[in-house]
DNA sequence: GCCATACTTGAGCGAATTGTTCGGGATCAT
DNA sequence: ATGATCCCGAACAATTCGCTCAAGTATGGC
């Protein structure tokens, strides 16, 4: 699992998507203006995002994206996975190409830790970063400190327990 | 926080110096040998392990790197974020995509999240990635068999399971 | 039908990053 | 002095990043 920017553009316009959800779908165009990211890059990656079936499109006039399923069953390891298709840091995965004497190390590091760094953002739903965001703008309406905190329970602090 | 191979490889050849410490440093050519990365990425890595103080160097004919601090207080994060510049997620350092009164919806967004993987990989020590490789390669010893030295493979990102 | 809207696709481009090779130095044990 | 080893920097192909440009195709509104 990689942890570009691409997949940052890829969380933001969701988040986007999410938030300005109604009864029409959310036109590209719009996103783009919003969140100042290109309208063509903004293309590519909501190509890969329909082909990964977590946006329905529209086409025609009205016609825009849609969230796929619910934002509570959607995570942002699946959004940052389906546009960031490199994954696999364990270039041995699942193949046997791994021999030779010695010992693999990288092999069981790099599985272990890719598959905590995967938990964790699998377990960080769209709607919580939408419900994050949400407060974070009432309190910065009111002048408050924003909480930043507001994710923090999702998970509690892992180990390394293999 | 960046996650790419880059930092990777960083704590690969981290490991393996945690793994070969004795009496004498452990020379690159060393790991490079054992983990099959070439000789001059490694010197630029330990170039800037040893400016972030995670190795201290010996020059000189039985020289080498050794680790500058227990690797139970050396996190894989220290060791990441010291190969890997850090970039600037929030997009709205600076720009006028940020215009919004106050702060962009991506600037607390990212900063919650990448202070959740920080706090991960804060988490994982280099002593854990000793002792999940010593406890699996025992266990490989006793009957499966477990592979491979050539993790980092030459040239060749080979197959992904796409 | 016509047209504007909006998705879809592809080529290509400058910049950055990856991992490598090459060519040197500096330091120090023997 | 010799050689091992760390150190430094340039240059390089390959890839990726984020973008621009340019063509499509489907659909609703007139």
């Amino acid at each position: 699992m990689r942890l570009t920017t691409k997949g940052r553009f890829a969380v933001t316009a969701m988040l986007d998507l999410a938030l300005n959800q109604g009864a029409r779908p959310v036109t590209l165009a719009g996103i783009s203006r919003r969140q100042g990211i290109s309208l063509s890059y903004l293309e590519q990656l909501f190509g890969k995002l329909r082909r990964h079936s977590l946006v329905d499109s529209v086409r025609g006039p009205g016609g825009g994206y849609t969230l796929a399923k619910q934002a509570e069953s959607m995570s942002v390891a699946e959004i940052i996975i389906a546009v960031d298709e490199p994954i696999d840091a364990t270039q041995c995965g699942g193949k046997e190409n791994c021999r030779e004497e010695g010992r693999c190390m990288t092999h069981d590091l790099w599985a272990t830790l890719n598959e905590k760094m995967y938990d964790y953002l699998a377990s960080v739903k769209l709607s919580d970063l939408v419900e994050t965001h949400k407060r974070n703008s009432e309190a910065a309406a009111q002048g408050e400190t924003v909480d930043v905190s507001a994710l923090h329970d999702k998970r509690r602090p892992t180990v390394l327990t293999t």
